[in-house]
DNA sequence: ACCCTAATTAGGGGGATAGCTAATTGCAAG
DNA sequence: CTTGCAATTAGCTATCCCCCTAATTAGGGT
């Protein structure tokens, strides 16, 4: 949980995120994305790998990440708890906040 | 969302966030509720306030936190965003190559 | 075996974080 | 005004994070 939201702190790591939400993208079309070295963005993966947000996978000799949806509902869980939203199954245009004293 | 996932990040200040679910609580009872000394308590608060997570409203000579719901469901709506089946939303402009496979 | 590409690991510098103790501010009551 | 309680700010140290360049591992092709 702690790796979790921290590995969701930073913007290049969301931004990577995003980016494979719409499929597996290979290391270096990852790192193609970022105005960074390629370096900074394997350590932006590992950390998104610890969080089990991505798992990478090796084919020949690029090697794959996919996103962990998995993940992403662990963290989303524990908002709603907070949230005091329990239901997944609708989703709550109206908030009601804490009764003020 | 950059300080907003970052303050979740650390279990100390979820939970506070946890405490703050049934209701506002003054500072001192919340540093009552660590092993810690008040003053590292006072500088959790002061990350969940920049997150725009919890608001302190002064009282008399103590200073109640309230947990600010709305920055809850910002982060829930970013993750629900990644969640979905990655639709519709903010897709990142990338170099990307055609998928290799 | 050799070389080329893909990707990671190693090492280092600069800045941010987390914890502490001590000093300070803000309010209320005597 | 002084005292007392609540809470923060100041100042410090140790540790971690982010970014870089250089070196290394791993596979595939010739």
């Amino acid at each position: 949980m702690n790796a979790l939201f921290k590995a969701l702190s930073h913007p290049v790591r969301r931004r990577i995120i995003a980016m494979l939400r719409a499929g597996p993208l290979a290391s270096g079309d990852i790192a193609a994305g970022f105005d960074m070295s390629w370096p900074t963005i394997t350590g932006h993966l590992n950390a998104l790998k610890e969080a089990g947000l991505v798992s990478p996978e090796r084919e020949g000799q690029t090697i794959r990440y996919r996103l962990e949806i998995s993940a992403v509902e662990e963290a989303m869980a524990f908002l709603m708890d907070i949230a005091g939203t329990g239901e997944t199954a609708e989703v709550p245009s109206i908030a009601q906040k804490a009764p003020r004293r």
